[in-house]
DNA sequence: GTTTTCACG
DNA sequence: GACGTACGTGAAAACT
């Protein structure tokens, strides 16, 4: 039933021949574009965001291949022949807002402006209309697409016959239409029936929503049984119900059941879609004043007419993008002097660097991509080597010689003038990358400013939604499909370096990134006035991106001798171990293998704990081990000792001797600005974030990061940042009382809340307040917190409500959180970061209760994360100012490590603490101090 | 390619 | 009233 149904994907491509007509709720579209889009008017001050928006949504559709037979549709007038049927129908719907209603003839004339088909008929729904042509469609054999999100004209998706939601830029489909109701598409009505619309005043049975009505349908097949077998309900509220409104039921059955045996205007034939003629689409986007669309129309009226009805735009960017008007290949100095004026002339160039490999501190530079606009794009190998001579396969192709390319030198002194030229803004999809790659000085040594960065922009405006690749925005944004490096460059053994690959090939590779890069940032660059992002944007994101390419140029020195040792030693003990445990298991087996381990301690040795995960595999983590430790089994303790062993050695001791880069002897770490929805930096090739501290043996690995000779490692951290950040935002009077006294946290928080006085403290009653005040950082719930104390749950959840009842103010800050976002779909950090939570609309309770906690804990991890990057904006010219010799080196969330002159290590502390005590301020006038504590040694073990 | 485990804040 | 749980990450190894 519905699993197999959920599986069916996004409807399959028109076949060969098969005709594809696309209806477009003209109606449904007016109404969500307004809401939608920010106001805009033209210059007579007519609103005209809705015709804006269905102008593009227009252009977008006829530019898509497959359609070729396209119409609008629209309501005629408010009465049609439902009223008769009921008269309440729709009859409480407010009118259209006084911005609007202008718009609604403006829609029609761009309609026909743009030569398609617009259709209404007196006395009929559009929906009824949409209904009728998919019927005659269909019946032609072909294939139809309706243009609408309006869940009314889900009935109507069957086999060939599918939705697609203009806003979103998304399929409806078979499993989409499920998602939604509960049921497939040809049982929607049935549903719509019970559950009635209040919007459209549809009756239906009193108590029954759509999850209900799901159910009863899919439980007795249709409408018309369930209203005959009602009288077999067992909740006799619904019983009653379903019994005294059967009829309510049918008239809303008749009301949403749409009509598709209208007698409709035009034949479809005539729904031919036709071509776009400039001059007659010009004069009307003039009167609108939209200056995309009519700079797309000019173009293509001076190049005589578009191609086919595909525009300029989607053309330059796909395969006639190398041809004619398209990507241009730069090979020698005259051409690239050329590109770079009309740069500098601009003020704004997108770029790219193709390199040898993803490592920036490794790769060596092959070429750079530039673009000035929309299809205006070159490519300038610089390295390119010819075919690599292939070994003895089919006898063995010979080498070729080098292509023609600008010399190195001479390109990169010319790239130089325009990268650090300061009147020109440098736009780069993950410009830190790409910053690094240059700034080395095999690849020119140069310091690229000032940068936009379109990842980030993405980011700050998206940041939960999606992924922030080129590939994806380029898809998500732009409805294009990038040519795939792998197509390029191969996979598996024979992937070849981009160095390798033909010229033309490269070009437009690298062309393509470039444009869609700048094609991005004219998309999103706007969005943050629009959106209010400036701020984070500017004060959070961009300054960090020079930083970060700082840091990860630093990079850390790492003591391989001392990881070499604890490998060796780790080893031995591997051996021991591992021989100890078979023979308590008395057989030989993987340790490491979850799955025997589980087999062993439980099928064989008949241990208690039981299964669990959908896997059908027991569970065998730490704390299923622990537990049967502590009930004896020697086996069990071993097992654990062994991990431990296993994984210092694998992720630490052994990778990290791999990690130290031969050239500069050190371990440079790369940050991702968007890897966390918080707004929290995360840390790869190697992770520098979760370096083991928390057990004495794991800390030994510390003592391999070291200071060069006559240097200290100095960390500086937060104490207690979200925890002081909670204080003050949920506006706890004893709390922020504690941490202006310096008090100890923890044990004032067990006093208040278990009545205890701080001087008969326990340490478990101090232990229990701990995994609360963290419990309410995670978004408490009572299992959480019973599983982290080892208590029953009831306990715990008393101590949640003894919190609750002596800090009311964490449950307001909860509830309001939760609401927020509910509503708005996102909350914020007190800077103003957006975090978007899609579990939180989620259907299922289990992830909405998910999306609900990371809706409580978002916005305190986020403003921590927010507070350690201004302070990290501000160091830069802080240290430069006082003339530290200090070099920032790792960020570990509320920790920052730097290398410096033993004999600057003091005064280098103390002004790191003062900036990172001032960082909230001055936008954010915290009630609880920011505290910052400092140590230092010649390792980071010694440091803390 | 996904799952399990475990390191960090 | 039932979902099945602490929030946020990345890496290695086993397993499909």
């Amino acid at each position: 039933m519905a699993e197999s149904d959920a599986q069916i994907d996004a409807p399959p491509p028109a076949k060969e021949g098969q005709s594809h007509l696309y209806l477009v709720d003209g109606s449904g579209y007016i109404f969500r574009a307004y809401h939608a889009l920010p106001p805009m008017t033209r210059p007579d001050g007519t609103p005209v965001n809705a015709v804006f928006g269905f102008s593009a949504m227009l252009v977008r559709l006829i530019d898509d291949l497959d359609a070729d037979h396209l119409a609008v549709i629209f309501d005629a007038a408010r009465e049609n022949f439902r009223n008769e049927i009921y008269p309440e129908y729709k009859a409480q719907r407010p009118e259209a807002p006084e911005d609007l209603i202008p718009q609604f003839p403006l829609i029609r004339e761009a309609t026909r402006a743009f030569n398609v088909p617009c259709i209404e008929m007196e006395g009929f729904e559009a929906d009824d209309l949409i209904a009728t042509y998919a019927r005659l469609a269909r019946e032609r054999g072909w294939r139809v697409t309706i243009v609408s999100s309006d869940k009314d004209l889900m009935q109507l998706v069957t086999d060939g016959v599918d939705m697609f939601d203009p806003m979103k830029n998304r399929p409806i489909g078979r499993a989409e239409v499920i998602e939604k109701f509960g049921v497939p598409p040809e049982k929607v009505v049935d549903v719509q029936s019970l559950a009635g619309d209040s919007v459209d005043n549809v009756p239906g049975v009193p108590g029954i929503g759509i999850k209900t009505a799901a159910q009863l349908i899919e439980e007795y097949g249709d409408l018309e049984t369930l209203l005959a077998r009602a009288g077999e309900i067992k909740q006799p509220k619904r019983r009653e119900n379903l019994i005294e409104n059967a009829d309510k039921a049918r008239i809303s059955k008749r009301l949403v059941t749409l009509r598709d045996d209208v007698e409709v205007p035009e034949p479809l034939e005539d729904l031919a879609v036709r071509h776009i003629d400039p001059a007659g689409v010009l004069p009307f986007l003039k009167e609108q004043a939209f200056k995309r669309l009519i700079a797309r129309f000019e173009s293509e009226a001076a190049q005589g007419g578009s191609e086919e009805g595909r525009s300029a735009e989607t053309v330059a960017i796909s395969e006639a993008a190398g041809a004619d008007a398209g990507y241009e290949l730069v090979q020698d100095l005259d051409d690239l002097k050329r590109w770079i004026a009309a740069a500098e002339d601009q003020g704004l160039v997108a770029f790219d660097t193709e390199t040898t490999g993803l490592d920036a501190m490794r790769a060596d530079l092959v070429g750079v991509s530039l673009a000035l606009s929309p299809g205006r794009a070159c490519y300038i190998p610089l390295r390119h080597v010819g075919r690599q001579p292939q070994g003895d396969l089919l006898g063995g192709a010979p080498a070729e010689e080098a292509p023609k390319q600008v010399p190195f030198d001479a390109a990169m002194a010319l790239l130089k003038d325009l990268l650090e030229n300061p009147a020109v803004l440098k736009v780069a999809h993950n410009a830190k990358y790409d910053a690094l790659v240059l700034s080395r000085q095999r690849n020119g040594g140069i310091a690229v400013a000032p940068i936009d960065d379109t990842m980030c922009l993405s980011y700050v405006l998206e940041g939960g939604l999606h992924g922030h690749g080129l590939d994806e925005l380029a898809q998500l944004h732009l409805g294009h499909t990038n040519i795939k490096f792998e197509e390029v460059c191969g996979k598996g053994k024979n992937q070849i370096t981009f160095a390798e690959v033909a010229l033309d090939k490269a070009r437009d590779y690298a062309a393509e990134d470039a444009d869609v890069t700048v094609r991005l940032h004219a998309l999103l660059k706007p969005r943050l006035v629009a959106e209010h992002m400036v701020t984070v944007y500017e004060t959070l994101e961009r300054p960090l991106i020079p930083v970060l390419v700082a840091m990860e140029r630093n990079g850390i020195k790492v003591d391989p001798a001392i990881l070499r040792d604890m490998s060796a030693d780790f080893a031995k003990r591997m051996v021991t171990l591992e021989g100890e445990i078979h023979g308590l298991a008395g057989e030989e087996f993987n340790v490491g293998s979850p799955k025997q381990l589980g087999e062993i301690l439980f099928d064989k040795m008949g241990l208690s704990g039981g299964k669990k995960g959908k896997t059908g595999a027991y569970g065998t983590g730490a704390d299923v081990l622990e537990t049967l430790a502590a009930e004896g089994s020697e086996l069990a303790r071993k097992v654990l000792d062994w991990r431990q062993v296993a994984k210092l050695k694998s992720t630490y001791t052994d990778a990290l001797v791999e990690s130290i880069n031969p050239d500069t002897g050190r371990v440079h770490t790369s940050y991702s600005m968007v890897g966390a929805a918080t707004g929290r930096l995360s840390s790869n090739d190697p992770n520098l974030q979760n370096i083991p501290v928390r057990t004495e043996e794991g800390r030994k690995i510390r003592t391999a990061f070291v200071a060069e000779p006559g240097n200290l490692l100095l960390s500086v951290d937060y104490s207690q940042i979200e925890l002081r950040l909670v204080a003050d935002i949920a506006g706890i009077e004893s709390l922020r009382q504690a941490f202006l006294d310096g008090k100890d946290i923890h044990a004032q928080t067990a006093s208040e809340v278990f009545g205890v006085p701080l001087d008969e403290m326990t340490p478990e009653t101090r232990r229990r307040a701990k995994a609360i005040n963290f419990g309410i950082i995670y978004g408490i719930s009572g299992f959480g917190l019973a599983r982290q104390l080892s208590v029953p749950q009831g306990e715990a959840q008393a101590y949640i409500n003894a919190y609750f009842e002596r800090y009311p103010g964490i449950r307001d800050y909860m509830d309001s959180m939760k609401a927020f976002a509910r509503e708005h779909g996102f909350v914020e950090t007190k800077f103003g970061r957006k975090v978007h939570i899609q579990a939180i609309r989620d259907k299922n309770p289990a992830m909405r209760s998910f999306g609900e906690r990371a809706a409580i804990n978002a916005p305190i991890q986020g403003t921590a994360a927010d507070v350690i990057k201004r302070a990290m904006a501000r160091l830069r010219p802080a240290l430069e100012k006082a003339d530290s010799p200090a070099r920032m080196l790792l960020q570990v969330h509320d920790e920052l490590v730097f290398e410096v002159p033993e004999d600057a290590v003091e005064k280098t502390a103390e002004l790191v603490r003062e900036v990172m005590e001032g960082a909230a301020a001055p936008t954010l006038n915290l009630s609880v101090p920011l505290v910052a504590d400092a140590g230092w040694g010649k390792s980071w073990a010694e440091a803390h």
